[in-house]
DNA sequence: TTGTATGCGTTATCAC
DNA sequence: GTGATAACGCATACAA
C-alpha cells in the first residue's frame, strides 16, 4: 500500500500551486487551457484520486448519497437498488445504506432519520417507500435537504418523486381483460390507506365504466397486500355458486395474486381455463408461478436509476465521470451550478409500465413464455 | 437547520480547551474524572455529534465500512444485510454498499475493488460471496486491509471468515433421513468447484458410511444450484422404474429442491407420501413451498451480524456506542488498542445450523407448520 | 490567469 | 492533567 498521493504532490510534479490543481480538478474555467491539459495529464498518469474526506471537510460535497430503504426482502427492492448502484457506478459518488427495520419498535424510523441528518454524512437522500417518515422528510426537504422519493403509498407532494401512473396502468390492465371478452371482472383492492391501492382501484373502475359496465358489488373485494389476503379473497369468491364466479380477477398486486393461484390450485380450479387471474407489479417471482402470472410490470430498476440521476442532478449537475476510474474532467464551476433543489419546481417522474401477458390470462401463452 | 456544533463550541461551554473535549470523547484516561463528567454532560445536553469527516481527515477511522455484495436477489442476501445493518445501527459506523453485478462484463469485479481501495473511503471491508475477487482481496488483506469474508465457495484461507460447517450439517441432515428409516437416499450435488457443494456431499457420504450403507452410484447425481438443475435431476430419477426410485432425495441446496418439488407436482408424485425431499439453506421461500420444505437452516442474519462485529473489532475494538444516538463514552485510548488485524491469528467463526423439519419429509408435519 | 493564505473539525504532539 | 498548536487534504477568498 503505497503512500497516497495528494494534491500537493501533483502540484509539485506539474510545477504549479495546489490551488491550480484544485481548480483543474473542479473544472474552474479560469485556468489556462494549456496548463489545464498538462495538469490533467499528470493526474491521469499517476492515477491520482482526491481524498473525498478532505473534499467534504473543505466544504464540498461528501460524494455520498444516503439510501433509506425498507427491508430488502421486499420484492421490489433488489431491483430498485440495482438501478441505484448501476447509476452510481459511473459517478464519483458512493451509496450509504440505511436499512430500516419496520419491525423494530424501540429504534423508530425518525431515529434513523435523525442519525442521517445530524451526522451530515450524505449530500442527499433517496428514500425508498419511506412510509411514516415521509412527513419528517418533507420538512427537511424544505429546509434544504436534497431528497428524492420512491413512494407509492401516498399522493406525491412537493418533493421530487419517481414512480408510475397507477391509475392509467390499472386502467390499461382492465381494458386488456375487457378486450379478451371478460365482462364480470373482480378486483381485489389493496389497503385503502395506500395511494397505489386507491389509484389502481380507480383505474379499474374507470375502465369498466368506459366499457359501460357497472361491476356488481360482490366483485369489488377488499384485500390487503399479502398472499394470505389474496387467498382469503379467493376463498370468498369461489365459495359462491360456480355460475356467480367472475370470469377474471384483477388483484391489486402480485402477492395477492399468488394467494389466489395457490388456492385455485388446491381446489383444482384451472387457470386460465376456468378463470383468468392478473396481478400488478411483476415481482421477480411472478414469471415463475404456476401458471406464470400476467401482470403490470413496474420498472423498478429504472425507478432506482432515474431517482438517483435526479438526486445527483440536484446535488451536483456535473457528477458524471469522464473515463471510468478517473476523476472527472473540466466542468462548470460550482458557483454557476443550480444552487438548491428546493428552489426549483418539484419534479415528478412517471415511468411507463407495461402489461406482461403470461399464461394466467392467456391460453395461447401457456407453453410459451417465462 | 441550526448551525452544527463543533468540538470548539463544547470546549467554550465547558470552559476547557478543545483538546480536552477531544480526549473525553475518545476516552483518554488522563482526564480528571470530575472534568470528564462535566464535559460529557454538556455533550449530552447539547446532543453534540462529532463530525465524522473531520475525524477521518485527522487520521482516525472513516467510520465507514464497505459491504461488497452480489446482486440482492440472491436469496440469502437480504437476511445477511439485515444482520449487518442491525449491528451497525448500534455503532457510530455506517455502511457503504458496493453492489456488484455479476452480469456486467465491462466493469469487472476488480474494478469495483480498485475503486473501493484507491478511494480509501472505508475503514474495512465485508465481502459477501466475493467469488472470483477473493484472490485480490487476500492480497490486500495481507497488505493491511481489515477484511472479513462471508464465503462458502472456497475453502477458508487465512482471512477472517464467518460461515457454517457444511459437512457436519449435511451429515446431520442425512442422519435424520436415516433415522426416519430411509435407506436409499439420493444426493443431488452442487457444482464441484464450490466448497460448500463438496463439503455437503462429503457429509452425506460420511453419514451413509457410518450407517453401513454404500449408496448406489445411480443415487449420486451431479446437479447445479438452480431450480432447473433440480428439475432435470428429478426427471432423471423419476424416469427409472418406480421400484428403483430412492425413498428420499437430499438436494444440496433449496433452489434445486424447488425444482424437484415442481417436477414431482406436475407428475403427480406426492411428497412426502411417495418420496421425501429435503434441501439446504432454508431460503425465505422454503417455508412457503408446497409442501413446505424440510431443510438445513443457515443462520444468514447471524452471519451478517457476527461478521460485522468481527470486522469492527479488527478496526476499532471500542466501536460500540453507549447510549443510542450519543457519542461513545470513555474507552481505552487508541494506542492501547490492538493494532492490526492481519497480525492476529485468523478467525474462523462457524455458526450453528439447525434442521428445520417441514412437510416435505414428515407426514405428521403436513398440517402443522410454516 | 495564477499563487498565497486561511479555514473546515478533529486528532495528536508537544510543552507546561 | 491540561492547553496550545501543528497536521490531515482540500477549496476558496484574496492578492498579485
Amino acid at each position: 500500500m503505497q503512500k497516497k498521493l495528494t494534491i500537493q504532490d501533483i502540484a509539485r510534479l506539474a510545477g504549479v500551486s495546489k490551488a491550480t490543481v484544485s481548480r483543474v480538478l473542479n473544472g474552474n474555467p479560469s485556468v489556462d487551457g494549456e496548463l489545464q491539459a498538462r495538469v490533467m495529464r499528470i493526474v491521469q498518469e499517476h492515477g491520482f484520486v482526491p481524498n473525498i474526506t478532505a473534499i467534504s471537510l473543505a466544504g464540498g460535497q461528501t460524494h455520498l448519497i444516503g439510501v433509506l430503504a425498507p427491508p430488502l426482502v421486499w420484492p421490489a427492492l433488489p431491483e430498485i437498488i440495482r438501478g441505484v448502484a448501476e447509476y452510481i457506478e459511473n459517478t464519483t459518488y458512493e451509496i450509504v445504506l440505511y436499512s430500516i427495520n419496520f419491525a423494530n419498535v424501540e429504534l423508530n424510523h425518525s431515529d434513523v432519520l435523525n442519525r442521517v441528518l445530524t451526522l451530515r454524512l450524505v449530500s442527499g437522500l433517496l428514500a425508498i417507500f419511506p412510509g411514516e417518515v415521509t412527513a419528517h422528510l418533507t420538512k427537511h426537504y424544505q429546509h434544504g435537504l436534497p431528497l428524492v422519493l420512491i413512494n407509492d403509498q401516498e399522493e406525491p407532494g412537493h418533493i421530487p418523486w419517481v414512480g408510475i401512473d397507477n391509475r392509467a396502468s390499472a386502467n390499461a390492465a382492465t381494458r386488456y381483460l375487457l378486450e379478451q371478452g371478460h365482462q364480470r371482472i373482480a378486483h381485489i383492492r389493496g389497503p385503502q390507506q395506500f395511494y397505489w391501492a386507491n389509484e389502481r382501484f380507480a383505474g379499474y373502475q374507470q375502465a369498466m365504466q368506459e366499457a359501460g359496465i357497472t361491476p356488481e358489488p360482490e366483485l369489488l373485494i377488499q384485500g390487503g397486500f399479502e398472499p394470505l389476503h389474496g387467498r382469503q379473497c379467493a376463498e370468498h369468491i369461489f365459495s359462491r355458486e360456480r355460475a356467480d364466479w367472475p370470469s377474471a380477477i384483477f388483484a391489486a398486486n402480485d402477492q395477492m395474486a399468488y394467494g389466489i393461484l395457490e388456492y385455485a390450485e388446491q381446489q383444482g380450479i384451472r387457470i386460465p381455463e376456468d378463470i383468468t387471474v392478473i396481478g400488478f407489479d411483476d415481482n421477480i417471482l411472478s414469471a415463475h408461478m404456476r401458471p406464470p402470472l400476467t401482470t403490470v410490470r413496474q420498472p423498478f430498476y429504472e425507478m432506482g436509476h432515474k431517482a438517483t440521476e435526479l438526486l445527483l442532478n440536484m446535488i451536483d449537475p456535473d457528477h458524471h465521470m469522464g473515463e471510468k476510474g478517473t476523476v472527472k474532467g473540466p466542468t462548470r464551476p460550482r458557483s454557476e451550478q443550480t444552487p438548491l433543489a428546493s428552489q426549483e419546481a418539484p419534479v415528478h417522474l412517471q415511468l411507463p409500465t407495461s402489461l406482461v401477458i403470461r399464461a394466467s390470462s392467456d391460453k395461447a401463452a401457456i407453453s410459451l413464455n417465462t
